[in-house]
DNA sequence: AAGGCGGGGTG
DNA sequence: CACCCAGCCTT
């Protein structure tokens, strides 16, 4: 039997139940494939189920306020693929009528949609032999074929991709697709692969030179950065907080948080009053103040480290741009964020 | 070509 | 602790 044949084979018994597996709609299949970009199934499915119930057409999406999209995303991260899919939506829903673009180079030009999700959903929906490559996908082909060309290198990305066209099953390019990645998720594991019941023991070259354990080959490691975040929740009589819109280019674009001071050493308690950079914020204004939490929250990313302390800032009463205490639970907000709204016992 | 972008899970 | 996950965009 070919590969693509004990690919297929393998996934009508071993293929998880997941919900846009039912349905050639490219809404929705569109909506899985941006919420499970570098996002594992189980941590993406509630927030597909609470989209599609929230939004079950693309003109409810489009309709939809940025805000309310980016809340309903809150916790998944990457969240430029909220304001990236709400966009789109709004393209499609307004210039398409509501006509999803039907060819992957059509599709490739959206907003949010790269090489991956092109194929994905142009294979999936219209039954065009696209190939996609995931991480699955690299993991699998490098394994099976014995490639060591990295695969985040420009070289290994065009020859995994070449490859993966030459492999692919034009009779059924939906299914293959979703059966090759669903054998590097199951079965062609990153730890532990279950190569000892494989159906492609016979033939994978890696298990061959053993070798699988260092396959994929990826070059240059994340470097992690850290940072010092104080954030100041103020608390005013009439129960209002400042709450604001980060705007600027980096992490956490358009979510909200309390009014935040970075700095490169942790702030100590005893020095909070003469931190130049409380100074010059409060200008005067009398206050009371106490640290919420005397360790600092190790918030971490994949990329930075967050060493976060929440300062509780009494005061008698607050600017007009102040919000109400009771309403902070309706903006997004970063997770590290939400959290702390959940534990804190606010005065509502 | 390289780096930034979240949060959760695994060994 | 390091590495991974149905990747994409900007520089």
């Amino acid at each position: 039997m070919d590969f693509k044949k004990v690919l297929t084979n393998w996934y009508s018994v071993n293929k998880r139940d997941l919900p846009w597996r039912n349905t050639k709609n490219p809404y929705f299949i569109w909506l899985s494939e941006i919420i499970m970009q570098q996002t594992q199934i189980k941590q993406g499915l509630p927030y597909y189920e609470a989209f599609i119930t929230n939004y079950p057409t693309v003109f409810d999406l489009a309709n939809a306020e940025e805000q309310d999209v980016l809340k309903l995303w809150q916790g998944l991260g990457y969240y430029s693929r909220a304001r990236n899919l709400h966009t789109s939506a709004k393209y499609v829903a307004k210039d398409l009528k509501g006509v999803f673009p039907n060819a992957y180079s059509d599709i490739l030009k959206l907003k949010g949609i790269g090489d991956y999700t092109a194929s994905a959903i142009a294979s999936i929906c219209f039954d065009e032999p696209t190939a996609v490559v995931d991480g699955n996908v690299y993991r699998v082909l490098s394994r099976y074929f014995g490639i060591d060309t990295p695969i985040n290198s420009s070289k290994g990305i065009k020859e995994f991709k070449h490859l993966a066209t030459t492999l692919i099953d034009a009779s059924n390019p939906g299914d293959y697709n979703q059966a090759l990645m669903e054998f590097g998720a199951i079965q062609c594991k990153p730890k532990n692969p279950n190569c000892n019941v494989c159906p492609l023991m016979n033939s994978c070259v890696a298990l061959q030179k053993g070798n699988v354990d260092s396959l994929p080959i990826k070059l240059k490691k994340t470097k992690v950065t850290k940072k010092h975040i104080n954030f100041l929740v103020f608390m005013s009589s009439d129960k209002r907080t400042l709450f604001e819109q980060r705007t600027t280019k980096g992490i956490w674009q358009k979510l909200y948080q309390f009014p935040l001071i970075e700095t490169e050493d942790a702030l100590p308690s005893d020095g909070f009053k003469t931190h130049p950079k409380i100074t010059s914020y409060f200008n005067d204004i009398e206050y009371e103040y106490s640290l919420y939490n005397t360790k600092e929250l190790i918030h971490k990313l994949s990329h930075q480290h967050l060493y976060t302390k929440f300062w509780i800032i009494e005061v008698d009463k607050l600017p007009k741009n102040s919000i109400l205490i009771s309403k902070l639970k309706t903006y997004p907000t970063p997770i590290v964020i939400g959290n702390f709204i959940e534990e804190f016992s606010f005065p509502i």
